[in-house]
DNA sequence: TGACAAATTGATACTAGGTATCATGAACGC
DNA sequence: GCGTTCATGATACCTAGTATCAATTTGTCA
């Protein structure tokens, strides 16, 4: 749970890659995220950097998300939020108090879907798989949640 | 393919029996969606019904959601949409080309999450499993597509 | 049947998340 | 250094959904 976790390529290097420049906006906003290893929101990142434009920010995270740099999921009561890809194909927990995502990876997820495949008529093409999860901290009573969704 | 699926108990009676009245533009909304096997939007659902006002589409949907009679989903755009429960608990299958909604259970599934349960810091609290397919009908070419997600 | 309280409705305004437009400004290849 | 092309921020707009509120409809009880 404490291994340097951050020996992931240069995310601006990878959009370079793909044709895109690396301008002062988009090296910001980077960086931001790569600070956020629980997921983030649009609005977090339009707070902590107020000069940068709304628009550049979703602009920023489509560019991010073609790359595969970053990835879209939802909490359970829809709520948008996002996530630094650490590893290739991978699935989401997010816990349902305080919003924070993890990633996890199952052989036993793929095989499953290659198996429901022969069960369903059509081919799938891809597939999203989110877990709901109450994560460590928020179990243990009386700590203060982040994110609540609480009525 | 052709079974009468149509034996569902009565939606507007589940919806009696949370405490809600039986009114007009509640039981029209319904006979509607119950038309609609294949999922539908809110905005469909209020081109077909222009007398209804959109507030009360939405507040039906949301009682609707509550009561477990209709699922929301989203396409692989992100796109929601909302699809009839005919089995109690299901996972959903959409056509990126389409957008039709299928429904299926897998005792596997369960089985696979109670699995990875064990390999996931805190508690599974819930979880979406969506699978994104192309459908029998977008299969075969040239056939129109009725909610293209093209360029 | 009629009256009444409570629930529901439609219109409207509003919010969140995101996209389109467009004139100005910055990157980068030469 | 310079010009083209790309990116930016401001702004307006869009979709999906919620809040407000006066007017209407329901269900109930006499």
């Amino acid at each position: 749970m404490n291994a340097p976790v951050t020996s992931r390529p240069d995310i601006m290097a990878a959009l370079e890659d793909r044709g895109h420049r690396s301008t002062a906006p988009r090296r910001a906003i980077i960086r931001i995220l790569e600070g956020k290893q629980e997921g983030f929101t649009a609005e977090e990142i339009g707070k902590e950097l107020p000069d940068v434009g709304r628009a550049t920010i979703f602009r920023t995270i489509k560019l991010l998300l073609e790359a595969d740099a970053i990835c879209k999921l939802n909490l359970i009561n829809g709520a948008p939020r996002y996530s630094l890809s650490r590893v290739e194909h991978h699935h989401h927990t997010v816990c349902v108090r305080c919003g924070n995502v993890g990633e996890f990876r199952a052989a036993t997820v793929e095989r499953l879907m290659r198996a429901i495949g022969s069960d369903i008529p059509g081919k799938i093409v891809g597939h999203r798989i989110e877990l709901y999860v109450t994560c460590r901290q928020c179990m243990t009573p009386d700590q203060p949640s982040r994110n609540s969704e609480g009525p």
